[in-house]
DNA sequence: GTGAAAGCGCTAACAA
DNA sequence: TTGTTAGCGCTTTCAC
């Protein structure tokens, strides 16, 4: 570090400015109560004056925590659109900065390990919690964190391990998908298709319960409406065409299970000199990306409240580093509908 | 923290179990050629052994310094779809692990202040350094942070100080821009149009410099192709149909300062019933946004080469903070071109 | 209510 | 080549 203009200040500067120990400098930020009125009034114009902020390193020795959230950060799949890691982590480093706490980040390794990077972080005491952001397939990070006593919040219910205990977050996609159908519905259409992902994702299944009970419980039915494939924008393309080539009743409108699939659909719909739209083919998709915000006629979307999850996620972090122990340290959050140009 | 199964390793703990001091173990770390090849083979088998990593904040307090890396993240201005800051994190994070250093994330209390937060990371010797992200409008934080002589590398030129001497990496937008001309004039077009932002904005205008520039060197008009305004949508739209509605030469092609204004343009050729492609309207943009690549039919666009970017962040941030004194502490990479339906 | 002493885990400087 | 000493700046403990 070069040189200041000012050498910065330190507990004793402070402490001989105002004609106090060191001690009592420090009193008079961590337990101001302690402090005589008039002491600690002198004290924090001393501080004031020096501009002084206690030296992170030397509290983090002397305290054993470090202040810091440690956060993996992958590489975003190219040719999908979500974008919502950019929203999660400006509300996740706002709310940590109201608890005090700062968002490291760090990538790993070896991309393929999931546990790659944490224990280093840790024995180095460079964080004193994680928040674990890709909960989706089996999240082996929930288990060896836990197994180890570090404290961590997921954004992700363990969907694999109902037992878990640990803290997490999670947003209700079948609420979310629920609130499509229903719009849908209220717009007058029956024949709601879902395009999802494949059976073996636990979140696209929940989503698709949302449609299929929805569906239900409105006197509709599902048959012959459902398409699963992959998430990229050719599977939602060729799940629409495939749906609206069947034979008798095809469908009116689409609920997708992301937005990249919602895309595909929009593609088949015009392939077809279709018109996406209430007038015609209804389509929702469901994260609320950027593209679904831009592309036309714009994208209905189910929108994840991120900058809540984040406000829940560092409330159950405060707790677990308070060693508060909470009941049940979880939130499920419901998500909105953003209605637009598509139904 | 709570209690681990084993507890965390120290110098002492390791030094013991080789049998040697604390200092040795220490060098074994930091200065391994001065140890014998035996004593550090057995030094580094304790390491192994007992899993030690050296306590950062221990270290951070002895060396004065954090192997941290501040970046002020502001929140994302919805209804724009660059999504530039999601892979510039993630490839600025990887490129920090090369070099032993951290991401520290950190919002503003007062958004409108862009000097807000900075002053009291540094205070409390949080970071090491800064990476300052949006230089745009006249960045201060970079003459601010200057003139503290504070290590940082900043993403964008001083556009506004060209006597400014701290190190900053950028992409090429003319170049960028010119790639894009080349390729419309190759493929036939001759009106090409430029859709951008207002004077104002210098980045706006470089990148306008190169449509200008490279039309002329071409041989060909700029007259009446021109159009400048916000980075919205709806901008690039209403420009899209303005420049289509005059009399005489209308534009065949659209170069635009950005993917969210080159959406507008699409949406304007779709509501004139003409088809966006090489066989009709030709557009690209500038970004190369996920948005870009699920448009339809695949937006043509010019992508900025962020990996890299942040490989010679680091690498500047490397050199300043070692005190190394580089001749011209500067990087201008070229972006590609990422041909799509478009054009 | 205030101050003195001790020590967190590490590395720079120096001694052996 | 290895070990000893000292101290980074702070907070915890305990006297006063």
């Amino acid at each position: 570090m070069p040189a200041r203009h000012r050498p910065v200040a330190t507990l004793a500067t402070v402490a001989a400015a105002a004609g106090v120990s060191r001690q009592t400098v420090s009193n008079a930020l961590n337990s101001p109560e302690l402090l005589r009125p008039d002491t600690l009034e002198r004290v924090q114009q001393a501080i004031e004056r020096l501009g002084y902020t206690p030296n992170r390193a030397a509290r983090n020795l002397r305290t054993r925590s470090s202040q810091l959230v440690g956060l993996r950060l992958d590489p975003t799949t190219e040719g999908t659109v979500s974008g919502l890691m950019d929203r999660f982590l400006h509300s996740l480093a706002e709310s940590c900065r109201g608890a005090g706490l700062h968002v490291l980040l760090f990538t790993a390794e070896d991309v393929n390990d999931p546990l790659d990077g944490y224990d280093e972080l840790l024995r180095s005491a460079s964080v004193d919690a994680f928040v674990v952001t890709d909960t989706y397939r089996g999240n082996p990070q929930a288990a060896w964190l836990a197994e180890r006593q570090v404290p961590f919040v997921a954004f992700g219910r363990p969907w694999t391990e109902p037992d878990a205990t640990h803290p997490w977050v999670d947003v209700d996609g079948r609420a979310g998908v629920m609130l499509a159908v229903d719009h849908l519905v209220d717009r007058g259409h029956q024949r709601i298709a879902w395009v999802g992902w494949q059976k073996s994702s636990t979140i696209g299944e929940d989503r698709r319960s949302g449609w299929v009970d929805r569906m239900h419980e409105r006197g509709l039915s599902t048959s012959r409406l459902s398409a699963r494939g992959e998430d990229t924008i050719e599977y939602g393309r060729r799940a629409a065409h495939a749906l609206l080539d069947q034979d008798g009743e095809q469908p009116t409108a689409f609920v997708c299970v992301s937005d990249t699939v919602a895309m595909g659909v929009l593609q088949a719909i015009a392939e077809r000199g279709r018109r996406p739209g209430p007038d015609d083919l209804a389509v929702v998709g469901f994260d609320d990306s950027p593209a679904a915000q831009v592309v036309l006629p714009g994208l209905t979307s189910v929108r994840q409240p991120l900058e809540e999850v984040a406000v829940q996620v560092v409330r159950l972090l405060e707790d677990r580093l308070a060693m508060r122990n909470i009941e049940h340290p979880h939130a499920i959050l419901t998500p909105e509908l953003r209605v637009r140009g598509t139904s």
